[in-house]
DNA sequence: AATGAATGAGCCTTCATTCAT
DNA sequence: GATGAATGAAGGCTCATTCAT
């Protein structure tokens, strides 16, 4: 196989997926228009049409991009072996990074909130590409934490960890008028991680002893 | 000016603030159609320009009539005297009806989770009259659990908590696929509740002992 | 103001119709342009739009327009009792003047015919309004000159019949080019009825023998 | 290996013959899109504007490589000598062939008869190569019918004979609505020629007569 | 006070054609 | 000789807003 690591190889396909990506960050699939892509990206409108088929294509292309790309950056759990409070820790920093970390493209992040409040056909294609998979590792994990809990608990507990990570970059307009150098502190994202590992893992344990008692 | 009801008694007024609700909370301020909303309320497409200047004024007064609606439902602590871990369940209570409970309107908190997504010229109106006072009064309630924490370490936690119950707002569509009935099921408003509650309690717990070691 | 005769009242309304029916005549519902029709109408573009919709609504409604009005100004048959001979005599006139006659429209028929070439969503309301009704006057007046004679035969004589008519339409542009004055020369329809007529009556007659043959 | 690679050119060309063939028979011209006759060939887009130069030039490429394969195919009159009314009878059968018989193809039918509502630039040679030489056999033969008849009455005559023709080629999606199965059942072709020779041959005898009162 | 008609700026898309390779 | 990529002119349509009545 010749082609490169890269299915998006051409030049003008690539400048396309980038000028995309900002734009549908900005202002989401609907307000997005093509008008304003074409010119960030430097190439002529038709060509959208030429290389996506359409505003939806380049989305949907744009979403994949990302997806593809923010998986492979940042993995969930560590290849190496750790206790599991080590792990659990490792998970929230993955977790915070590819939600907030401004240092890394968190572009992706950005793009499945507004998905999730305003859903497209892409909806589909996120789930099962970002995040079913996402999902189900923490899942896998908590299982280890919370050995006798059934999956509808499972799901509340996966849930409350992913709610307070995603807090962060739903509510950053929040956050911002009430601090706002809150997310602008050097370690803040260090320091919540700390927050989320302690709040949590205290809330993992009281389950396992509910859990206990239950039975 | 004193708002009564009165401001709302217009009947037009009243039937195009009601169908504004239904299509700026399915399709979001941009994808919203006036004439769809004309039409839906039943009423001439210029009657939304002649009582509300224009779409945005539209909007605005929807979000405000919601503001005004929604909290004097439900507020988010008791009248009476409870027990501090009660007034804990009461709020984590409170803000589950608010934004999940189907038998009470939670549209605004639809809108207002688009409006945290998408931001536009309403969202100061939003967090002046809707968010600010909420977190506050979940501060001033967690100041008194952690008398010796700060308010970047108040925040945090209040977003923990918050986050936990937003996430089901937000993350509806991804819920919905991985567990069609998880919130059809009975009594699941109130298992929630519960989980909510002995999680974050156990994670107030051990910030507290925390913030022993800390000092 | 009491509504005239017309539901076309609307002068916009009824500049787009007369400038329609010009340019779809002359071009065709797919090559004609909107722009071209409401620079013809003198109106705006979006005029269209808010008047029918879309260009199919246009071109639906300029098809209504001109059935409604052909229909009405030229009655197949004479209200007055005449021989049959005669009768027929009248609706051979009636349908040349339909399909041929300059001074006066024959715009629908010049766009029915358009529409068998090349059906569009209009075919159906053109087929129920227009064709089904003459085609079922002719056969009517056929059943009485051959009354043995099944549905199938009777079809194929009444097409028989148009045909010999429809082809002056529709052979235009070869005509024109075998004989360029056939179609102007002084009461060239007037000799082309007595042709038909002739033709066809005697075609009838030979029919009818077979008939009496078959049975 | 020039043969092959000329063969290979000869191949794309055909290819692209016939997948332009069932596009402007279904089409039309104007509708016909060169990326689905493309498409439809199996070869690259930009193959269309090699070989043929542009969509008109494979539009007229189309027509003659279709007139040059009916003409051929079907003559419209016998070689062997006949009688008059056998010779007669011959001519409607070809022209009934020509224009309707699903077994061979009639495609030239269908593309002059679009020509013929909707005149491109191709017309001149449709006329010239297709329609003229035809309409002069049909002709020629009434001058033997009709010896006495001046040229316009035997274009009249031409005219009423081919309009009972092609009336079936051009009412096809009214005579389907009138009786879906009468083009589809065993025989009607058959059946329709007998109905047309009777009918025209009568006719022709009537105008003879007439001749002769005339003078 | 309220409306029906009209508007115009702007959007996405189509499509025959071109051109460097 | 043949192609994959790109183009740009043009088309239909949307939609919030305006305005005379």
């Amino acid at each position: 196989m010749t082609k490169t690591l890269s299915n998006y190889g051409d030049e003008t396909r690539l400048k396309l997926l980038q000028a995309a990506t900002d734009v549908f960050v900005e202002q989401g699939f609907q307000a997005a228009r093509v008008q304003t892509i074409a010119k960030h990206a430097g190439v002529r409108l038709s060509a959208i049409n030429y290389h996506f088929g359409n505003k939806a294509g380049l989305y949907l292309a744009t979403l994949r991009y990302h997806a593809d790309l923010a998986i492979s950056q940042q993995p969930l759990f560590p290849s190496e072996s750790l206790s599991v409070e080590q792990q659990f820790r490792f998970m929230i920093h993955s977790l915070l990074v590819r939600l907030l970390d401004e240092r890394q493209s968190n572009q992706l992040a950005r793009l499945v909130l507004r998905e999730m409040v305003n859903p497209t056909d892409a909806m589909d294609d996120i789930f099962q590409h970002v995040q079913s998979p996402q999902l189900q590792q923490v899942l896998t994990f908590l299982r280890i934490c919370l050995p006798e809990a059934d999956e509808t608990r499972l799901l509340r507990t996966a849930l409350s960890i992913l709610g307070q990570c995603v807090i962060y970059a739903l509510a950053r307009p929040v956050i911002h008028r009430v601090d706002a150098d809150f997310m602008r502190r050097e370690n803040w994202l260090q320091e919540l991680e700390d927050h989320i590992v302690r709040f949590s893992w205290a809330g993992i344990q009281a389950l396992q002893e509910r859990s206990h008692h239950d039975h």
